[in-house]
DNA sequence: TTGTCTCCCAGTGGGAGACAA
DNA sequence: TTGTCTCCCACTGGGAGACAA
């Protein structure tokens, strides 16, 4: 019911930043304003919002984050999973150039699923049926989430990221989003507490004052730029939740190349667990679970049914003219043209008849701003001439096709394994066309027991004996040693006076910031041996939590054929591994890598709704959902 | 012919620290005081040393970091493989529990491989025949690395690592490895130049002074510690290579659980990765490549082949006394003694008859400085009563087994899962007994073309536009934002004078420090535009290359049936994620996640040489490599 | 309205000897 | 011989208004 309020409660759907009419007043909003316990400004409560209220705040701060091409499937959604888009993200992710043999499992190129949970870590059920719902099991998209909530975001300036002075906050972010100042005193001021993504909490002193009168953010500023390691061009994003409690999130520019060794297992273990974990949970009709990051490839490997449906009952020519949809500055979307150039299979071999990245395209312009493939999928993008609709009823996104064959090594030399290849099953696969996909799942003879996913999620361990630093003061929690940084020392060529010493610099090659992302500056323990650690405080972080009463009795009230959908906060990624279109979205994440224990209590993950409208949406995941406020200051 | 060089060419083996005796004067070790441009002291050119010895220092600096029980084993060891002790590495790494459902493939329990090289990053081959190797082909494990090069380690004291100050150089240190001072002048004291792990060069400034005189290390010491986040207990080696060369090495106290969201995918993709990757190479006959980390699980999966077949050559009882090495202070091996009292399958579905584990055991004594296992291996323990030989010929590891069938669900339902089933080998799986293992590999019927190994090796790329940090002066190269960070603000309380402003601290939850190894404080653009970025220096890390002429031919000149034996130089791991006994081996591991690109040209790899002299050494991995100077100061 | 600069000054921490274990 | 402490002081950077775009 929770579900249903937020989902059909509110109207209205614009780019307009909603200001909460109600709460011109002071009163109202402060809410935002915890107690910071030092009796400085504590005016109000910690005006706890219900549940689905902060989950909706939550989500919508995700995709103020996230940017307005990243989107995610709700609960409810049918989906089509791509193991080859699946394998190019940790290609991407463990730097591998996708060389890797490996042997072809007799997997579909396309599983279709359906989307049970979002948890920022998705984990999806073949639908045992592969040949699309029944018109009246029909896929009923969700209501888009209407929200007050307002955000506005800051491009961050040379000033706001330097070391001296705070961030100047812009005059309707102010207005729309913190609370009032109280204008009759002086020197106006207050504390703010505004919860990121992780949930956790920053103390910012907003002040306004100067010659003429400005909004600042002072103190706690510069600690929330080192942790978050945020630089000029990067963006920082205020929200104000219909409970009226301040969100920070931050958005980087990064174009950086990312780059990860995640070096727990090697990339082709990975691109090997992929497969297998896929094809278990296809022949077994068991979940299974996928770290989705639609930022993070060229692509996005987890497509709506219907946008799907939509591509295939298209026909794709050579020499077709397209637009496809791009990020812009400041958040725009921008539009570009192309013309396909060739249709060819991308992995004959292993992926016949694949429609994954099948078209290979030219754009019209160059552009500076995006990096556009070479090669896209029909979904990817909009033709623009009429083209001939098939003759074919949507409906048969399956027919009988010949089986795969299965070989493990991947080459065209057609080796055979018998060991990994079925019984019966030894007709080669016919390549695919474009044009009626084909394809049969195989037999799905015994599933194991559904198990809960196991969501990991990180929660908190004590780290006693250090003493409080600038950062804890600013951040709600004990800060661990990593943390625990200053922008550290600096050479200084700002202004034109050097700062040397001692011993100088010997030459170094140059080296990309994120080569050394490990390695960071940590505090010490202090050598004086009376540290107070009684100091360290212990309240509760207050993510909205893990609704565990739901988690598992939603995965069980569809039984074995639900599929499961959620995102894990991956608070341990480093952002910089996030890719060129790297928006920071539950990954805000900070930069570096964290251990998380998984003891239980606390939890960071954020229960999306399971969306059970009927209004349908023809296209993508829920957009109208980010719709509401994009204003963006600057 | 460099590899005979260094493993013949040297004699004596002893735990004494052999000092250079032709090395009493000052010009002959100070090689490694590279002259830092800035006219102080640079007094010698950088010596080069020759790759082998190159290659040889960093060996030993390993172990010497890794600390006495790890062992890796050496290109030619032939090792057994337990995939089941791959996926606790994996679990360890990911947090699971271990409880994921996985499908049982056709795989052996062990898996006989030979290793072929070594380069901190591990890639098996399987061998063909599973029976071992005949006796004219018996392995030659290889004369043990003898070296004169000297390490002393020191526990960091509160005073070390406090941020008032330097190290204190222990007296035996200073004259073993450090460059000897010119004590005729006021205040003797020279800049040191040292290289870590990651073949990153550090430099020092050694003084000796203070009243009474004593050696101390000052400038660039508290950067050292930030970037490497020491702390009071880690300790610190020094090592002086043959070539005079010094290196710097850590080892962390951390007893600390590791936990890490590897999150790149799910964990239990992680575990199908590893058993389908296994999978895949014994039946195509092809290499694999395992990421090893003996100091991360409870046990180290792979198992030199003399070691496995001297613990099968015993029969285990309930009731069996033994004794188990464990690491115990300041890299002293202890022993414990305990009692078998169980012996049994720790997975009877998936890995019947495996030794993985198998003795269930008791120990006389508790322990508070190592954590024991529970379960052991055979291979782990050595029996105290003299236990009576099996009357077998070691030869067959193997007999002719019947075939184990597949079955996807891990539940004693035995539910089989004809996708994955291999035609024709549908009996059920005898369960071994300890006595007399048997099992047979199936079919290798076709393999893929041999490649090389694809080692992902980090290497630089730029990073302008960035002033030059403190911590740059003293490392030598171009930091990124992650590493230029001090200890950060410190709410004081170390000699009771409190320092505090502003906002004070809002109550917080007790967080494990590595909960936030993200999110790490970094340096911010400087806001003044005139940044001189010509001052980046760009001279290349003179790491010990990755032989790039060397890798390819080694793996062809074994050819399709050599095993390949590599460790990575992980810097991207974070070492908090690294497991209780986690010793700071090529992972002295910076502390944060690094994200590194593939470019090209430097590489951090460490390669080790190719083991072919024919001296047997019966078990372990060639110890004595490390057993050259193992004092330990402090 | 807001970005940049410079000034002020408190806080931090590197580096030294004193002193003691 | 080496660990701890305290003192000194240079440097860093938060925070303010001035000023200009």
């Amino acid at each position: 019911m929770r579900e249903r309020e937020r989902k059909m409660g509110r109207g209205g759907k614009g780019k307009a930043c909603r200001v909460n009419s109600s709460g011109g007043d002071t009163e109202d909003r402060t809410g935002i304003v915890d107690g910071t316990g030092d009796g400085l400004i504590s005016n109000n409560t910690n005006k706890k919002a219900n549940q689905g209220d902060v989950d909706n705040v939550y989500y919508e701060l995700w995709h103020a984050c996230a940017g307005p091409l990243v989107k995610v499937p709700q609960a409810g959604d049918l989906v089509i999973y791509f193991p080859q888009g699946h394998m190019e993200q940790v290609e991407a992710y463990t730097c591998q150039d996708g060389k890797t043999e490996m042997p072809i499992y007799n997997l579909p190129y396309k599983i279709l699923c359906k989307v049970v949970y979002v948890q920022l870590k998705v984990t999806l059920l073949p639908e045992v049926k592969q040949d699309g719902p029944s018109p009246e099991e029909k896929v009923s998209p969700v209501l888009s989430q209407k929200s007050s909530a307002c955000y506005h975001s800051k491009k961050l300036t040379p000033s706001d990221t330097s070391t001296h002075g705070g961030f100047s906050v812009p005059k309707r972010l102010a207005d729309d989003c913190l609370p009032h100042l109280d204008m009759s005193v002086e020197i106006p001021q207050q504390e703010l507490v505004a919860r990121d993504l992780h949930g956790f909490r920053w103390s910012f002193k907003h002040i306004y004052r100067g010659n003429p009168k400005r909004h600042l953010i002072t103190s706690g500023w510069s600690q929330f730029l080192n942790a978050k390691k945020l630089n000029t061009g990067d963006a920082c994003i205020f929200l104000r939740g219909e409970d009226g409690g301040l969100h920070v999130g931050i958005r980087r520019l990064t174009k950086q190349k990312h780059t990860a060794s995640a070096s727990v297992i090697s990339g082709s273990s990975m691109q090997h667990g992929i497969l297998a974990s896929a094809f278990h949970a296809v022949s077994t009709g068991t979940m299974f679970t996928v770290y989705y990051r639609p930022w993070t490839s060229p692509s996005a490997f987890i497509v709506p049914y219907d946008q799907y449906m939509k591509s295939t009952a298209l026909s794709y020519s050579v020499g077709m003219r397209f637009k496809m949809t791009f990020e812009g500055e400041e958040c725009q979307e921008q539009k570009f043209a192309g013309t396909v150039v060739g249709i060819e299979d991308i992995d004959p071999i292993r992926w016949s008849g694949s429609e994954w990245r099948r078209l290979e395209v030219q754009w019209d312009a160059p552009s500076e701003t995006s990096v556009r493939p070479g090669r896209v999928s029909p979904w990817d993008i909009e033709p623009t001439e009429v083209s001939k609709k098939k003759n074919m009823p949507t409906k048969n996104l399956q027919k009988r096709a010949p089986p795969i064959y299965l070989s493990s090594s991947g080459h065209s030399t057609a080796g055979r394994d018998d060991l990994l290849q079925c019984p019966g099953e030894s007709t080669p696969q016919r390549h695919g066309v474009l044009k009626g996909q084909e394809e049969r799942i195989l037999g799905v003879n015994e599933r194991g027991p559904l198990r809960p996913p196991m969501f990991l999620v990180p929660s908190p361990h004590l780290d006693w004996g250090r003493t409080k630093t600038r950062l804890e003061k600013h951040m709600h929690f004990p800060i661990p040693d990593s943390l625990n940084c200053g922008p550290g020392s600096i050479l200084t060529f700002s202004d034109g006076k050097r700062v040397g010493s001692g011993i100088s610099n010997m030459c170094s090659p140059p080296f990309t910031s994120s080569e050394f992302h490990d390695g960071v500056g940590a505090s010490r323990t202090l050598a004086a041996p009376n540290v107070n650690s009684s100091n360290a405080c212990t309240q509760e972080r207050t993510v909205p939590n893990a609704k565990d009463e739901t988690e598992v009795p939603l995965a069980q009230q569809y039984g074995r054929k639900i599929t499961i959908f959620g995102v894990e906060v991956d608070i341990c990624k480093n952002p910089l591994e996030l890719p060129s279109q790297q928006v920071t979205t539950f990954g805000e994440l900070p930069k570096s890598c964290a251990a998380l224990p998984t003891t239980s209590q606390s939890s960071t993950s954020i229960p999306v709704q399971v969306s059970e409208s009927s209004k349908s949406a023809s296209e993508g995941f829920s957009e109208n959902q980010r719709k509401n406020c994009c204003t963006s200051a600057n």
